[in-house]
DNA sequence: GTTAGCACTCACGGGCATCGAGTGCTAACA
DNA sequence: TGTTAGCACTCGATGCCCGTGAGTGCTAAC
């Protein structure tokens, strides 16, 4: 048996129906609210076809078909190639990031209720991600009289700070100047290589030795434990809201999943960096997931890092929407790390 | 009629057991699992006192009692002027925060999480906020040839950055010099002061217009919107294993009340700077919450500024249990943020 | 003041009938 | 040959009844 052209539009219709009410659809449904001009017998026996080809399941006899995995990929997939996503309706819904926002973390944390509030689904946004940063600047700021601020630029942008303890009291000439040495030597090093350096640097400027030891135990302890990214995560009571999660214990699991945010990131990262990804149900590799799909999409900052925008909502997504929505954002954001800083 | 001391034996019975099991408790259960030498009968008699004395609310007829919010209320109360609470466990419990931990949110984030995993209710943990934080040093770091990273430190260690355009190419020492001149023109001064002067500072400096307009853009922005204090949660995936959220609709108001940030922590901080806080059902003035409680402890930092901490829990709280944890982690808290940097 | 006894209440859960949405099949029709 | 009307059948959902049991309140006896 072959899937035909009509066969394709009732499963269209069955599936839209599906992800608009949630409930199984049976074949009357099907002929009177949309405008196949075939009677319900009729319907019936595609929807067995269909069964039969394994695009539908049937919770119990008496029930409706709902669609299975493999029909909403057949939908993503046509969705995708055919290019439906509506990259052009950005102007019509505005810009969300107006204003300057300064911190990549509130921009971030923002993208994620933006697009939460949008879908009605769950929003997880990551930071950008690239290769190993390499220092550009480092730099001792005052904090008080024996403390200081350590400051390093990375070529990632990223700034790592921390307040340590600079031994002897030493004025602000003086850690700058420390400054620009440790920037001379440690600039283009990994945070790695970096630590590897200090005790060699802490050799030949003697006197500082607290200071430099303090710096060490920072960088070291950045390393054992690499500052993970930053996953922001908005809507997760959007989910509640779904047939899908009435069950409390389901609801649990789904929560607690979104509460462990490596776990989470490594899941939303899952997905390689293409431009879209959908997996569905089964295909996410999450028990917790089972009947959840996930959305993602990229952005891209100016130096080529890849972060990572996705929506999770149930299998019964509205996936054009989604899709056409993480577009939108996408191009923001990516405006946003690219344009915002150097161009603007 | 009276409180005597046996209603209050029993009273505390039936608050200890309906704690315990959620379940509303019987004249039978008190009788026999409580070493009170008092026959079902006698207990019957006086649980009606206590109900007509409004500590107990019965459901239906041929149901337990629960105990009302005025039971939960006397029952804290006597909690607190007795001192119960356990602070020597503080050793068995261990430290948490062990290891240098850095930024001042990564121990606010860590702190929700245990306070939460001790727990099983959800945790909420605020960032200090004192008065106006008075600047202390402005430092401009090079980033790359016409940006710059902007990092004001103030007296609350609170850091602002944000990188900002610096018009004409600047090498590392100028913007050091023009930090110098920065830092002593605005020391002292709040950062609503500083947006006033910076105008006047421009017009005696001249030749950096670009980079003080922009600077001056990042304050006057920082004080419209005010940087509002950290808010983690935790646990809240813990609220859905009590029964009282077996309801889905309440669930799903309860969490997103969790996720609304900023209401969240006008309600926790809405108790004021006291050692201890406990409200109970009603009393935290929230319709979401009407049948939870909200206990909150602070910690300080050695500038005296408050931070809070909280768990959101039943009403039907392990109150001892969570106010010995609050009690503890407080301490933990306000150990690191006052020793920490400058004793340690 | 305490307790045994007893009638009464009422949520809960199982059993049972009913309902209705939906199916599959067959036979008739174009 | 494809489409449709008709019909018997399935089975979850809903509602009702009723027995059960935990728990109460009251009274009378200790």
């Amino acid at each position: 048996m072959e899937m035909d052209e009509r066969k394709m539009r009732i499963l269209q219709a069955i599936i839209d129906d599906y992800i608009l009410t949630g409930v199984p659809v049976g074949s009357r449904t099907i002929s009177r609210k949309y405008e196949t001009g075939l009677s319900s017998a009729t319907i019936r026996n595609e929807m067995s076809d269909l069964e039969e080809l394994g695009f539908l399941d049937q919770p119990h006899v008496s029930a409706g078909r709902i669609p299975s995995a493999k029909a909403y990929r057949l939908y993503v997939d046509t969705l995708l190639k055919t290019g439906t996503i509506p990259d052009d309706s950005r102007s019509s819904v505005g810009r969300y990031f107006a204003g300057r926002v300064h911190q990549m973390e509130d921009v971030i944390d923002h993208a994620a209720q933006v697009i939460s509030s949008l879908t009605h689904y769950t929003a997880v946004v990551l930071s950008p991600k690239g290769s190993q940063p390499r220092i550009r600047t480092v730099q001792l700021v005052p904090v008080s009289a024996e403390m200081a601020l350590v400051v390093i630029v990375t070529d990632q942008g990223v700034v790592r700070d921390s307040v340590i303890r600079v031994g002897s009291q030493m004025d602000s000439d003086t850690l700058y100047a420390i400054s620009r040495t440790l920037t001379i030597e440690l600039q283009g090093a990994t945070l790695a290589e970096a630590c590897d350096r200090i005790p060699e640097i802490a050799r030949r400027i003697n006197g500082n030795d607290q200071m430099l030891r303090e710096l060490y135990g920072y960088l070291t302890e950045g390393q054992k434990s690499p500052r993970r990214s930053h996953v922001a995560v908005g809507g997760t009571s959007n989910m509640l809201a779904y047939p899908e999660y009435s069950d409390v214990d389901k609801a649990r699991n789904f929560l607690s999943l979104m509460e462990t945010r490596d776990k989470l990131a490594d899941i939303i990262r899952g997905s390689g960096e293409m431009a879209f990804t959908v997996r569905i149900g089964p295909e996410t590799g999450v028990p917790e997931m089972a009947d959840c799909s996930i959305v993602t999409a990229s952005y891209s900052t100016r130096d080529g890092q890849q972060g990572t925008i996705g929506v999770i909502g149930p299998t019964r997504m509205q996936y054009s929407r989604v899709l056409s929505i993480l577009n939108i954002i996408g191009h923001q954001l990516t405006d946003m790390f690219s344009g915002g800083d150097e161009e603007r």
